[in-house]
RNA sequence: GGUUCCGUAGCUCAGUUGGAUAGAGCAACAGCCUUCUAAGCUGUGGGUCCCGCGUUCGAGUCGCGGCGGAAUCACCA
């Protein structure tokens, strides 16, 4: 559409200044809301071509495709810009062509498809999953889905940090203090078992530590210094000696774990293709530092510690593998790339982690690049920011940790209180009630997150609740069950759409905005597609809605005395449910029928 | 200190490749349910778009310099 107007203008504007005006002066944007018109021309560019002032080139523009072009209705012209009217006609044959789509996702899958992984999660098995998962979590999810309605082949990945010294502490205390201790004698979901004994942990080797603070020795000295922390650091070293003892309660332990995020994940309704574990595969990620080094992409120290020199990119020297030979951080994610790439040649390999691994996404590129894997060129950081509270990080030394069950379980209570509040629902069965509170409080929480400019920071107050009214989840989602009560009122009262009757309406004003709305939803999805960003897709549903529940409010659907408008804006409603619908479920939003 | 990101209404956030008088929601106040769901709709008040300079016909948006905040610069992950 945008398009075909830019193409006529652009013939119009080479015609009446008989010059080749090149493609990108003719600006055409949406009108403003305060002017009559549907799009404008934006004339200041045309100036050095028409010699002339802009009112007058606006209005000999204006006047030229009024003439020439059945498309446009009327024009007005405001300084320098040139207001169009599109034509009803127009207007309504859009609508049609839309309206006989089977679904709103028909005809997304417009360019090359690409084998994308989405790593997402990636989650430590020492404590259970808070609000900062969360966000990683639906970002990874969202991402998922846009990418796969555009065309795309999404592997959904999710990297688990199964070793290291966190995960030692949690199995040190467990056994020292732990009694035999099992989730199902605590009756506590098995992350918040482990993670119970973290704290344990780190509340005893502050205790231990204290002493050595005394002397005047620096926090991390103090800590190093407490006997807790030298016995966690044997542990360690036991585990990576295959020590059975000790692998065993790992392997329970983490396995406790499991349990727990798995309900977790349920609960938000995320899944994954395949699941890498860090205690896999930092072993190939070894394997290629050596082979590296063997090549003198990389160097050795006398220690034997080797390193990658980065300093000619601006970047610094970083240890891959130290003087004892064992892995850090990078060497695990050297290997996990090479290994994916191995087993599913992607395109591009989309890792959803936060912005403070900026650096350490920088380097891994770099690296593998120097080592001559061309496909590093598809590593992507989708770096997305923090969630803070209002008094700044979330610590869990200060217990200001959001935990990821509670909230969602808050949520969902919240969810049910309002509905009981409102007196809604009262004639359904409790087990449709469950659902429905479900749908709604994570509506509510997904949406609270997804749009958010994912690059961005975001606050998140404990303190108010998260809403229900407004630029909301269960905003949209009332709205779309409103929509859906209406068709099947309708659908009793024996009224179908009839395809037939949609050419002869004359569309009011509220109307044509709702179907440049419907229009705009495909911009949007590819728009969200090739920037990663759910919250385009998430303020273009709040947006749709709004202008849904105003023409809602004003005009009648099943009441209209004349059956054409009782036809099309049956149509009308159901195209803005299924927009709605399916641009929710790009978010991971579930829809209720009634609410 | 170096690098990167951020700074828009009291609060939480939008703001397309630079375009007209910078928008929503929450909170506050005032209205609208005998009618398809009031988790809705309408209205009022609320702004030095951190500051300055520059580029431009035109800057919240681009460039430079400040100020403020965050992250990072580990033989942690």
């Amino acid at each position: 559409m945008d398009n075909i107007l830019k193409e006529k203008i652009l013939i119009a504007v080479r015609s009446l200044y008989k010059s080749e005006i090149p493609e990108n002066l003719i600006q055409v944007q949406e009108t403003r809301k305060d002017f009559k018109g549907d799009f404008t021309l934006v004339v200041f560019p045309l100036l050095r071509y028409s010699k002339n002032t802009p009112e007058q080139t606006g209005s000999d523009i204006g006047k030229y495709l009024l003439e020439n072009h059945n498309i446009i209705s009327d024009y007005n012209v405001i300084k320098g810009f040139l207001n169009l009217n599109i034509s009803d006609s127009w207007w309504l044959d859009i609508f049609k062509g839309i309206s006989r789509q089977k679904n709103q996702l028909e005809g997304l899958k417009t360019h090359n498809p690409e084998t994308i992984l989405v790593e997402y999660s990636s989650p430590n098995t020492n404590k259970p999953l808070h609000l900062g998962h969360i966000r990683n979590n639906l970002l990874g999810f969202s991402l998922f889905r846009i990418l796969s309605v555009t065309g795309n082949r999404v592997i959904k990945t999710n990297i688990v940090n199964d070793r290291g010294i966190h995960i030692c502490k949690s199995m040190l205390a467990w056994q020292k203090w732990g009694n035999g201790e099992t989730p199902d004698s605590a009756a506590l979901k098995g992350d918040h078992l482990v993670g119970k004994y973290y704290v344990l942990f780190e509340k005893e080797l502050k205790k231990q530590a204290e002493p050595f603070l005394a002397t005047g020795m620096d926090d991390e000295a103090a800590r190093n210094s407490a006997p807790l922390m030298q016995e966690a650091r044997e542990m360690l070293l036991k585990w990576e000696s295959g020590d059975p003892e000790v692998v065993g309660l790992w392997k329970t332990m983490n396995g406790w774990v499991y349990e727990g995020f798995d309900k977790t994940y349920e609960k938000l309704g995320v899944d994954f293709d395949k699941i890498y574990y860090e205690s896999e595969t930092y072993k190939s990620g070894k394997e290629i530092v050596l082979e590296a080094l063997k090549k003198k992409v990389l160097y050795q120290k006398a220690d034997t510690s080797i390193w990658a020199d980065l300093t000619d990119e601006d970047l610094d020297q970083k240890l891959l593998l130290r003087s004892d030979g064992t892995a850090v951080y990078m060497t695990q994610d050297l290997g996990t790339a090479c290994i994916r790439q191995e087993e599913y040649g992607f395109d591009k390999c989309i890792y959803v982690v936060g912005n403070e691994q900026n650096y350490h996404f920088q380097v891994l590129k770099a690296i593998l690049k120097k080592m001559g894997y061309n496909w590093a060129d598809g590593l992507i950081h989708f770096s997305y920011g923090m969630v803070e509270l209002p008094e700044g990080k979330m610590k869990s030394r200060e217990g200001t940790i959001v935990d990821a069950d509670d909230l969602i379980q808050g949520m969902i209570d919240s969810a049910r209180e309002l509905s009981f509040e409102l007196g809604k629902l009262e004639d359904y069965q409790e087990e449709e009630r469950v659902d429905i509170f479900r749908k709604i409080g994570l509506g509510a929480l997904k949406y609270f997150i997804l749009k958010v400019d994912p690059r961005k920071n975001m606050t998140f107050n404990p303190a108010e609740s998260i809403d229900f009214n407004g630029n909301t989840g269960p905003f949209i989602q009332y709205t779309y069950a409103r929509i859906r009560s209406v068709i099947k009122k309708g659908e009793q009262n024996g009224l179908r759409e009839d395809p037939d009757l949609l050419s002869s309406v004359k569309p009011l004003q509220k109307e044509i905005e709702l179907i440049k709305l419907i229009r705009k939803f495909r911009d949007v999805v590819n728009e969200s597609a090739s920037t990663y960003s759910p919250a385009l897709i998430a303020n273009y549903c709040y947006e749709l809605a709004r202008e849904y529940n105003q023409f809602y409010h004003d005009h009648s659907i099943l009441a209209d005395e004349n059956e054409l408008v009782r036809n099309f804006r049956l149509v009308l409603s159901r195209l803005t449910s299924e927009i709605l619908n399916s641009g929710m479920w790009m978010l991971g939003i579930e829809m209720p029928e009634r609410m």
